[in-house]
DNA sequence: CTGAAAGCGCTAACAG
DNA sequence: CTGTTAGCGCTTTCAG
């Protein structure tokens, strides 16, 4: 059996309510008792029960982070940051990988509720908020770029200007016919990063081809496939904008396979800055956002908002990407 | 206020010993009461309190996974392994990064303890097995070779013969002066693929040079930076065996940057097989392990223990390795 | 089929 | 400083 606060009260022979002042450091408990429990409670191997604790005092600390899919790079690096600045408070997190599935995702958020998570940080698999957020009663914050009604908090980069800025930079290295392969077409940052760069195409009069927007998932496969796809059809472009570094990875491969010099027949920016895309080897050029970062302000976040549940306000953070340049694009100064 | 089983006894009139029944779809309640008990807890957003059950029933139906490093594409890939698993069984699962500090899983395994979980997977920061786990309760499941007494499960590749395999497979190639940079020292799994790498040697009647035998991190920094010091202290080696495909990724690095033909000056392997070693601009030849399955496995057998907690048994699972070879390292053919 | 009551391990008033 | 007591929300005998 269990050691409980009750056994190592009767041990020393005091009451139990003691024994737990002891034990949780709380005043009014003479000294010399508080070290024979203390001494006692160790000797007896005493592990306090979170779970009756968390009972009483109606929190857990414990929070979870769901998100879509942990295989790719991107998000253990958020996983990373929340994960550490959480510990740092105390808490400790559910890490749930929905696959972008929606139906787990929901069976996620339900367990999570049930077991009293104190909140929750999650990247949607889709986004259509009200569906799937609605029954949740703890605070939330998002990944996600979020409508302007909404109850959640949420940090995210600014996927436009992403967007914007690697089209932008494709143009002005000279590319003629920029294509978007993009992921998970009812995605908001999907749509956004894609927004971005009709935007710049349009701002530097390209006409923009619905024939060269693609989208498909946010796996490397995916740009792989779809890549292919547009080669084998003719419909070559000489540049693609990918929606994601895994995507551009896909599309790296496939344009080897087909002997594509790249960055000079073809060049590519992906979206994320993942860790490998600075390899010598592969060189991607990319809009890179601040993950670790991310995840940190988001535990801060939640944090805060666990603590003040009363007085909540709703923080919206949008953190600026970046384009790093590297070969997989051609320089300005090559042009 | 939540809802609790009480309200909603309350409310329909009958005891909440009813309630709980219909709600657990227990035996012993009358058709249609349930029914109305069910409408009920449905209507006022009834949410079962898994920290209440839990306290009763003694099991919490979560396990943990404990990883020294979720950044290594390598852990994601067995983590989504135990998660898919361990959900389709109705467990959910805390992931905890330890970040290879004994320190903080210490801590880790403190408060998982605490929070009741059922059981453990874990890959320790380190392989002083008793120090570490010395404490827990819970039945657990290692990824690591455990020593014959162990009263710990564990599951893993046979890192000496996959060490072995690729040393070989690299003599085989017509490769020279073979060096081995490895990752953490102190860890099992190095030390085993070391011996390997060293078997094979004898094996071929190379001789064993220590100034080529140099441990670091398993990380990709780490084995650019010692890759980097053999280069410039003039002690070139014509094929590297890296601890694992991020170290071999580093490798690859400070080669590339060298101006090394990989992999006519220098043959590289790597060991574990990640997403990315197959990219077209890497191709790295590696000793490849079954990561999900090694994650599935893991579960099934830690749920079987929970289940079965009085009889139980170690079970040790040892995978075979296997070489993959691809272009960062001459094949026999080209020989 | 249903209700009453005990108790899981712990915290927190409230008295002393 | 310390003990008594009442719960937290739920499951589970044990009676009826």
């Amino acid at each position: 059996m269990e050691v409980t606060i009750k056994d190592i009260a009767k041990k020393i022979g005091v009451s139990y309510a003691t024994v737990s002042r002891a034990l949780n450091d709380r005043a009014g408990v003479n000294a010399e008792t508080k070290e024979m429990i203390m001494a006692e409670a160790k000797k007896m191997g005493y592990q306090p029960n979170a779970i009756a604790r968390g009972l009483v005092m109606k929190h857990t600390h414990t929070i979870a982070l769901v998100i879509p899919d942990i295989t790719n790079p991107f998000f253990p690096e958020i996983a990373r940051g929340v994960e550490e600045i959480a510990s740092e408070y105390g808490y400790n997190t559910f890490l749930c990988n929905t696959n972008w599935d929606i139906k787990k995702e929901q069976i996620y958020l339900k367990a999570l509720q049930e077991k009293r998570v104190d909140g929750i940080i999650i990247k949607p698999a889709s986004d259509s908020e009200e569906d799937n957020l609605g029954h949740i009663t703890v605070p939330v914050v998002l990944f996600n770029k979020i409508l302007n009604d909404s109850k959640y908090s949420c940090i995210e980069i600014d996927n436009e200007r992403g967007g914007f800025l690697a089209t932008k930079h494709m143009i002005e290295a000279g590319y003629k016919k920029i294509a978007f392969i993009g992921g998970k077409p009812d995605s908001f940052s999907n749509t956004q990063r894609m927004e971005g760069y009709k935007l710049a195409l349009q701002r530097y009069k390209y006409k923009i081809d619905e024939s060269l927007i693609i989208n498909g998932s946010f796996k490397t496969q995916s740009g792989y496939e779809t890549m292919t796809r547009l080669i084998e059809s003719g419909n070559l472009p000489d540049g693609v904008f990918a929606g994601n570094d895994v995507i551009a990875f896909g599309v790296l491969q496939s344009a080897k396979e087909h002997g594509l010099d790249v960055p000079n027949d073809l060049g590519i920016v992906g979206f994320d800055d993942i860790p490998h895309a600075d390899l010598p080897q592969i060189q991607l050029t990319t809009i890179a956002q601040p993950k670790y970062l991310m995840g940190k302000y988001a535990v801060e976040i939640l944090l805060n908002e666990i603590k003040n549940k009363a007085k909540k306000e709703v923080k919206r953070i949008i953190l600026d990407p970046e384009l790093i340049e590297r070969k997989t694009t051609r320089g300005l100064q090559s042009w």
